[in-house]
RNA sequence: GGGAGCAUGGCGGAAUUGGUAGACGCAGCGGACUUAAAAUCCGCAGACGGCAACGUUGUGGGGGUUCAAGUCCCCCUGCUCCCA
């Protein structure tokens, strides 16, 4: 392929290519290589964030809590942060790299219990081994900057914004029904109970309960939670749609029927019920209340009474899930007593059932048989009256006998409303209620306020003390943090280990000075991890959470990496946060988070036994081709699921760094998927990405070996240097010569690429691949200064995904300085230009061949070219084309 | 039931957004080196037919728009996620 004409002019011993097979003496050896490097860098302090500078940029991880061990899923997080920092750095920017410690949560407590090891010492060692697993990474983390919420220099100002929350009316107290997890022996958030009706954390399916709880008012924030959404284009749009629904804006009315007795005549009594629909009213046959309305003993008849009882009493026993979900039978009782529909006169009856919540709306439905699912499923069953009063748009009549008809149309049998559509009888008979005093416009929220109360120890104290004569006193802020005790009592019976504990639980009250009582409840770790993001950028502020300068200066973060599973939770808290915090001033940016990217989770091979269900380990598998349950000889399922302990499928990052090095690992996971796709994990391809690193190990050691050294290109910017002294050889270049100046530049526009927004890693370091491989193979006849700009390239272009070789083969092949400090490389788009360039012919847009052209032809060159080419003659049996479309540059294609 | 997304060789995945489908890698096959193996290097490789040049076919299935469709439109199937 090398025709060159030009021997080269570097001193060459070896004959052949760049890659000569090694000699012992110099082997990559990644595990002292990495290891020097990391020491290098934490002596040099390299990492630590530049306090000064017009561009900087804010990289973020989501941050772990400390359980011990590194699993796949952190390193792919963490790479992926660290490869968009570095580059970040190389293209001039000051970049916040930092990390830290979501510390509080049950794992401490249930080791406190189960062990009777204390959760703080127990979480201070768990931490130091991960931060020690992390560093084997060779992420470019600030570690002066670390955060561990358990700890009482944070936790302090977790207590002291929950005062700024208490301040602003956005923190309060009440008695409700809340979910409650058997298991933890604590209550959880909506957000933190699946769509199963299960605990997020346990997996146990929640109860519910009826409990003295606090709130935080993220509802008062549902509206600019859900149109900010628009503003994050910089999310993925699956995020977004997810927020919005978990938000769940309706808009509708409140609409209030009065209640009647056996007479007709108005008792005084109302009943409101909210609706989205109240184009149907005049199809109302009955109304609904929850089993839980307060209304419900009051308005019971006396012969109805002990059946609704009963019935209040069995619905009790059933969770949301149970009696909202489609597929059971809805069950109700009559209460007895009427109500008057306030359209049309009528007089309708009061029933009660399972399928109508107390929490949603106002506790109470009108029942539209015609025109929703639910209601027809029930009037069908208690043989209510089905009365449509909406037909779609164009037909006359609509028989309900299939179903409800539950879309927009016309309607009819609604006396004055006749003949509106949907949307007009809506705001009408809205108006209507309005001016008449029987209902008004409302907007409804799925989104219920977030309940932070946790009956557990290890977390963060609520700084409230309860006082008889001045009730709920926040603690003075001077006196945070409310630490929490050590030393005490944990037992697997539940209840919080706090409450017990008499001498913390009894303080004098800071405003009479009488004896009161602490808050025993702790907040939900949600609160911890809903500012974290905020202290990292002044972490070391004893006096306040963070400067609104120092805030300002650093966020919104530039890009948060972190799994998809935070969807609502975390990222949906987080926001809130961010705007009570504005709108208390201490802060200027509505939202916390300005690009988002979520990555996928990381998969192992898992093997599984259909018969029995069980799941067997890689290493039991004799033949993977053809897997085997090594006890029965049964025939095994093979996929790929998330790695978890139980399925005997996950990798540690540990004896992976061990046998190939931070580095492989890097690079095979970037490049194995896409960053937001599942990755397979594979040996054999982690393998593959070991033998690439080894290959380049050996195009330098062998270019070193013919004394080709960088160290001439000065350290500012050397491979624009190394692309200055190439200009106008002589004499001119050769085919290699130009082949190869031609991979480099297009490997540095493709990368260069690659690392902006769509991220995609994996064709980056395809990138490199290629490189690689146009070094291998023209890298013989290619003249020193060639050489040198491709290598100088190679190795910088790799820094921010394999930083230590990178570093290394830097050093070897004599550029000076840090190549972490290199600016990233620019295109001389001189190299990209080509004399010729193959030309396709199509016939009638089928591929018959293809000719060399001059680059620069024109239109009607192209066109004559393709024309009498051979494979015109051949496909167009000497007739004229009819038709001919010419794509410079691409294409000719010839329609007969 | 509603909404969103996805479907490309044996496998993971590319494809300048309508212009040579399968980049790059894994696994595989053939060869070189070696006493041998490993490692390394060179080469082949969607499928079908053919000694070959080459031809036919091909991006889940069916239809359409276009000179030209993996890419745009309609219908269907399957999988994943969210909401009910």
């Amino acid at each position: 392929m090398a025709r060159s004409g030009h021997p080269p002019l570097a001193a060459c011993s070896c004959p052949k290519a760049l890659s000569e097979p090694q000699s012992p003496a110099s082997r990559y050896d990644p595990q002292a290589l990495e290891d020097r490097w990391q020491r290098r860098w934490s002596e040099s302090g390299c990492d630590r964030t530049p306090t000064t500078g017009k561009r900087p940029f804010y990289a973020l991880s989501m941050f772990p809590y400390p359980s011990g061990n590194l699993h796949m899923g952190h390193v792919r997080n963490y790479v992926i942060t660290d490869v968009i920092a570095r580059a970040a750095r190389m293209r001039g920017h000051q970049v916040l790299q930092p990390m830290g410690w979501d510390a509080f949560g049950l794992p401490a407590e249930n080791a406190a219990i189960e062990r009777g090891v204390e959760p703080g010492p127990w979480t201070d060692q768990n931490i130091a081994s991960m931060r020690e697993q992390l560093k084997r990474l060779g992420l470019s983390i600030d570690w002066d900057r670390e955060v561990t919420t358990c700890h009482s220099d944070y936790y302090r100002w977790t207590q002291w914004l929950f005062l700024q929350f208490l301040e602003a009316g956005l923190a309060y107290q009440k008695d409700a029904t809340v979910n409650w997890d058997p298991i933890d022996q604590t209550v959880l958030a909506n957000e933190q109970v699946d769509g199963d009706g299960r605990s997020w954390r346990s997996g146990a399916l929640v109860e519910k309960r009826k409990l003295r709880q606090w709130f935080l008012k993220i509802t008062a924030y549902a509206d600019q939670l859900l149109d900010d959404l628009d503003t994050l284009s910089g999310w993925p749009e699956r995020v977004r749609t997810m927020q919005a629904n978990w938000i769940g804006r309706s808009t509708g009315a409140e609409l209030t029927f009065e209640v009647v007795d056996a007479a007709g005549t108005p008792t005084g009594q109302q009943i409101t019920v909210f609706t989205t629909r109240p184009d149907t009213i005049f199809g109302v046959s009955y109304v609904v209340l929850a089993p839980e309305h307060p209304l419900v003993t009051v308005l019971s008849s006396a012969e109805q009474q002990l059946a609704v009882k009963a019935f209040v009493e069995l619905v009790s026993r059933q969770s949301e899930q149970e009696r909202t979900a489609d597929d059971t039978p809805k069950r109700g009782v009559p209460l007895g007593a009427r109500v008057r529909n306030p359209a049309n006169g009528a007089l309708i009856p009061i029933w009660i059932a399972d399928y109508v919540l107390a929490e949603y709306g106002t506790g109470a439905v009108m029942g539209v048989p015609a025109h929703d699912q639910r209601d027809f499923v029930f009037a069908r069953q208690y043989e209510l009256p089905v009365q449509p009063v909406i037909v779609p748009e164009g037909s006359v009549e609509h028989t309900s006998d299939g179903g409800a008809f539950t879309g927009s149309g016309v309607l009819m049998q609604s006396g004055r409303f006749d003949g509106l559509t949907s949307t007009a009888a809506k705001e009408a008979i809205v108006a209507a209620a309005e001016t008449e005093g029987w209902g008004e416009a409302r907007v409804q929220y799925r989104l219920r306020d977030w309940l932070i109360s946790r009956q557990r120890y290890w977390g963060c104290p609520i700084p409230v003390i309860h006082c008889n004569s001045c009730g709920v006193v926040p603690v003075p802020a001077e006196h945070l943090p409310v630490e929490l005790p050590r030393h005490v009592a944990f037992s697997a019976k539940g209840g919080s280990p706090l409450a017990q504990l008499e001498s913390w639980v009894v303080v004098d009250c800071p405003c009479c000075g009488k004896p009161a009582r602490r808050e025993t409840d702790t907040m939900d770790t949600f609160m911890c991890s809903s500012w974290y993001y905020l202290r990292y950028a002044d972490p070391h502020n004893s006096d306040l959470p963070f400067t609104k300068d120092a805030v300002n200066r650093w966020l919104p973060v530039d890009q948060y990496v972190g799994g998809i599973e935070h969807a609502i939770l975390h990222l949906l808290y987080s926001r809130f946060f961010t705007k009570v915090l504005r709108d208390r001033g201490l802060l200027d940016f509505n939202e916390p988070f300005a690009r988002l990217l979520t990555q996928g989770m990381v998969q192992g091979i898992t093997y599984k036994n259909p018969q029995t269900g069980k799941y067997i380990a890689p290493a039991d598998v004799a033949d993977p081709s053809d897997p085997r349950d090594p006890e029965s000889g049964q025939l095994l399922e093979t996929f790929y699921e998330k790695m978890s302990k139980s399925k005997y499928n996950g990798v540690d990052p540990a004896v992976v760094i061990e046998r190939y090095g931070a580095d492989t690992a890097r690079m095979f996971i970037l490049f194995k998927a896409p960053p937001e796709k599942d990755l397979e994990w594979d040996d054999a391809d982690v393998e593959g990405q070991f033998r690439f690193l080894q290959r380049l190990w050996r195009l330098v050691d062998t270019a070193v070996g013919r004394d080709l050294s960088l160290a001439g290109l000065g350290a500012e910017a050397a491979v624009v240097a190394a692309t200055a002294q190439v200009q106008n050889p002589s004499p001119a270049f050769s085919d290699a010569e130009l082949e190869l100046r031609r991979a480099v530049h297009s490997a540095i526009a493709a990368i260069d690429e690659d690392l902006n927004d769509p991220y995609q890693f994996n064709t980056a370091v395809a990138e490199l691949m290629k490189l690689s491989n146009a070094l291998n193979s023209h890298g013989e006849t290619c003249r020193e200064p060639v050489l040198i700009e491709a290598l100088s390239a190679l190795v910088v272009l790799l820094a921010p995904f394999a930083p230590h070789l990178a570093s290394e083969l830097w050093q070897q092949l004599g550029g000076q300085g840090d190549v972490h400090q290199q600016p990233w490389p620019l295109v001389d788009a001189s190299a990209l230009v080509r004399s010729t360039v193959p030309l396709v012919i199509q016939i009638k847009g089928k591929v018959r061949g293809s000719l060399d052209v001059p680059a620069d032809a024109d239109k009607e060159t192209l066109e004559s070219l393709a024309l009498a080419s051979d494979i015109a003659t051949k496909w167009l049996d000497g007739k004229p084309p009819s038709r001919v479309i010419v794509v410079p540059g691409k294409l000719v294609n010839l329609v007969p």
